[in-house]
DNA sequence: TATTATTCATTACATTTGTAACGAAATAAT
DNA sequence: ATTATTTCGTTACAAATGTAATGAATAATA
């Protein structure tokens, strides 16, 4: 071949199997135990910290489109691990909160997440972690 | 909140985002101009390198199913980009080649794909660099 | 060598995801 | 005040992606 192109080494490729490979690690842990697509977890994880928040809100916080959001809210509604009534200030708005069982639930899941980021993290020396940190700040400017 | 938990300090959801960002900027490279997937990319950088190869060693090589291999290779042979015949030696397998107008195509996209790349890299100095590279084998093992 | 199992690529089907259009509500402009 | 414009969430439709099943070819086994 006349073409010389590695893929492999690639910095975009790499960083995107790693982001594949990292959320799958992720995703099995509350894929298998609470049959949670990505979607919702990360509404769930948003609602974790800001309560009685709009599906607009959730969508500029999480980057997740608004549609997708509004999917993931209907599903968690339905099985009752968010409540979701409309503001009354304004009706086009929804005002979205963890259920208890949401709560409970988060109370479980959000502990094993921390554990999975930290056996990630463990592979890392305090320099590369204090590195990785810095880098990402950088790329996403 | 009684949780505690923040998504946006949560290195598997910066990682999927950086991803994502930088996925999207260099696909802008060879979408617009190119009409091309990312899965239609990476099969004609795999075969930029390597030749006379079959589905089967395309997906091991590149992170991708192979029925959507399959379907890139379906599309870039109908555009005349690849050239496909059957392996005489094992009917099972193809043997794929970049065509003439695909190499000519890759000529003018490697360039650009490389200097995405550069431009990226360049906002992190020397140091960075080489640990962003330690950092994501050591993290991919 | 006949039979069974495996491999490869494709096709068919289901699920997920993205895009556009919509209706309801609120805000802005005339 | 009435009309336009914008915002919000949902729905409808299209496109992309994943999973399972298929058929052809080869390899393995009895």
């Amino acid at each position: 071949m006349m073409l010389d192109f590695n893929l492999s080494n690639f910095m975009p490729y790499r960083l995107n199997l790693l982001a594949r490979t990292i959320s799958r690690g992720l995703a099995w842990q509350y894929q298998e135990k609470y049959d949670l697509s990505i979607a919702q977890w990360r509404v769930l994880a948003h609602l974790s910290q800001h309560d009685k928040i709009s599906i607009r809100d959730i969508n500029k916080a999480v980057e997740l489109d608004k549609v997708a959001v509004s999917r993931a809210v209907k599903e968690l509604q339905h099985r009752k691990i968010i409540h979701k009534i409309t503001n009354p200030l304004d009706k086009r708005l929804l005002l979205l909160s963890l259920s208890p069982s949401g709560v409970k639930m988060m109370q479980e899941l959000i502990p094993l997440a921390l554990e999975f980021e930290q056996k990630m993290l463990a592979s890392l020396d305090a320099d590369d972690r204090q590195a990785l940190d810095r880098i990402i700040s950088k790329l996403m400017t």
